[in-house]
DNA sequence: GAAAACACCGAAAACGTTTTCGATTTTGTC
DNA sequence: GACAAAATCGAAAACGTTTTCGGTGTTTTC
């Protein structure tokens, strides 16, 4: 099957390659009747560019690369429809890379994206990066770069992110508000930004309501998994110490906890109300509904995508682009696991 | 930030643009004086080909297109993960393209990827999508081409799917073998031939145990939602129609009927046994646990993505390519939902 | 010592497009 | 009718690579 080229018109009309180039891109140097003629026979041999030949010339390809740690995770596949969705509209087609969460991984990955020549990179980090090399060569090389969600704040590019602490902060607020007296928080693992600022955001939602800090009121996971929800809650029911409030790290660990206390008969919120995180589907289909904290997932990947859009568009003007940092609202969505009859 | 070329490291080394191609390919007629200066002097400028060029020359991308109905689905991410694993390990990228279950969204998008010229295209058709010209165009291009999970039938390209018949058969069967005598199925959309084959397969599931196909038993989503299920579990109940057994068409909808029954305090799988399909993440951390089929979708990614890579290596030869079809095995995964306490 | 074989290199074409700049033709003006 | 201005076109370079094919020069063979 060949392909029509620019050529083929162009010899076809008795005319010059240049001629045909222009009166499709409907330069003003070319008559009406050319022109005419030209997209008719265009039109005729569906001619559409070589777009290996267009980025050639033009040096760009109108793709942008995205690394995520993990497709799976309900919260990326709403950010990647954002991305992909906004993308679209403006033209530009994206090349997705999972990192797994493996550093060496999303290295190689950053290595690929940069010598396919993506016009931008946008990225969730992996648990362990944070400071390396290869995220310092994609600025050096001045290649647009957006982080969301887990970013590195050593790393001067735009960023798109929530503000985890305040946000955990409503969520505990919200318990102590429906009578919690003695809440506990399951914590994520030690690295990783979002879990760290989400006990900080525990912790100062307790200062603020003069409740005194017990770090044994604090769990820390191994793994993010249901299981483990289980597990400390088992743990929480053995110990007895009083618990009447639990703030987990993210929906997933709370659904385990639910589960262990439904097995076991405790009666959720009255004797212990829980509160996730991050809104996942299984969050609202669980008995009794999870009351969560909503990330804005989809309207990440739209703003992520837009400040890309921004610096690729400025630095093709060859002008110097100052990173943006956006942060995004997020929401406590009270459920019946936070809704005490009074 | 200029990019190292071929031109560069020529005349900084004072030989031909050819010879240092070559020796970068380990071509045979370069000595190895030669090129060892070469490796030696792009390593140090850190010379990497511009894949645009290499793209126009050779005429491929390494890069392949993805068109699928929602990524946010569980299964869909499965898939997801094992295409872009296998073609990275393959040394291919993957573009993602979200036809978000809308006909003239997948058809722009095939046209997209079509001049792009992308290497090849894998994609799961939405709901409407069926022997529609833009698959046919794909064909008629010699486009490698792989459809997985929901295809058309008319379309001679290499596939990957499961027999959904076969399985739903086996879910049915299951019902029947804890002792289900009247069993409602819970079935999907009219189009999509996932639904069409589940639907029959609990027909043959009930006919093959010589129980009498009542049509009154079936119950018609017109969304796949939770609420859904909610509304058919009410529906049920109100009707008392003795149903002890109920086949739903996704774990989605199974979720829903089972929220609804906890409410209500029916017993389950005692009273009425429930399986849903697919192995939601969902469904493994309602209570009770839900009985359901899993589909290796992972497997289904991998599968798709070296049928796709067989054909792009014939097509390269010139080769006529025999498109392949190939049927993963599912697998009936009993939990709570339908353990029955003899 | 001539012929053949071999080792090494480079010129040049090709991939298909975009864009600059100069050339030609047409139109307008007095 | 002469000249300027405007309208229209095309040659050619450029993007950076790959690959064919021919040309040297050197070594081997009998």
């Amino acid at each position: 099957m060949r392909e029509t080229t620019l050529k083929e018109i162009a010899s076809s009309l008795g005319i010059s390659i240049t001629t045909v180039s222009k009166a499709l891109k409907n330069y003003p140097d070319v008559s009406e009747k050319t022109k005419k003629a030209v997209i008719a026979l265009a039109e005729e041999l569906s001619y559409t560019p070589n777009s290996f030949a267009v980025n050639l010339r033009t040096k760009e390809s109108k793709t942008i690369g995205l690394i995520i740690p993990e497709v799976v995770h309900h919260f990326f596949s709403g950010v990647v429809n954002g991305i992909i969705a906004e993308a679209e509209r403006n033209g530009y087609l994206v090349i997705i890379l999972q990192s797994n969460e493996s550093l060496d991984l999303e290295k190689k990955q950053v290595a690929l994206l940069i010598n396919k020549r993506v016009d931008g990179i946008i990225m969730s980090l992996s648990n362990d990066s944070n400071n390396d090399v290869h995220l310092k060569e994609i600025l050096r090389k001045e290649i647009p770069f957006v982080q969301f969600d887990k970013i590195s704040k050593l790393i001067p590019s735009s960023k798109v992110i929530i503000n985890d602490q305040k946000a955990a902060m409503e969520a505990v607020q919200h318990l102590i508000d429906v009578g919690c007296k003695k809440i506990a928080h399951i914590r994520g693992l030690e690295n990783p930004q979002n879990a760290i600022d989400r006990f900080l955001g525990y912790k100062k939602a307790l200062e603020k309501n003069g409740i005194p800090f017990d770090s044994s009121l604090v769990y820390s996971c191994k793994a993010i998994t249901f299981e483990q929800g289980v597990e400390f809650a088992k743990q929480i029911l053995e110990e007895d110490k009083g618990i009447d409030g639990i703030f987990a790290i993210t929906d997933l660990v709370a659904v385990g906890v639910l589960a262990h206390f439904n097995e076991k008969g405790i009666q959720v919120p009255n004797q212990i109300a829980v509160i996730g995180f991050s809104n996942w589907l299984v969050s609202q289909v669980i008995t009794p509904k999870l009351s969560t904290v909503d990330q804005p997932s989809y309207e990440m990947g739209v703003a992520a995508f837009n400040l890309l859009l921004e610096e690729m568009l400025c630095r093709k003007e060859g002008k110097p682009f100052e990173p943006k940092i956006i942060e995004l609202k997020t929401e406590v969505i009270p459920r019946e696991s936070t809704l005490r009859k009074q």
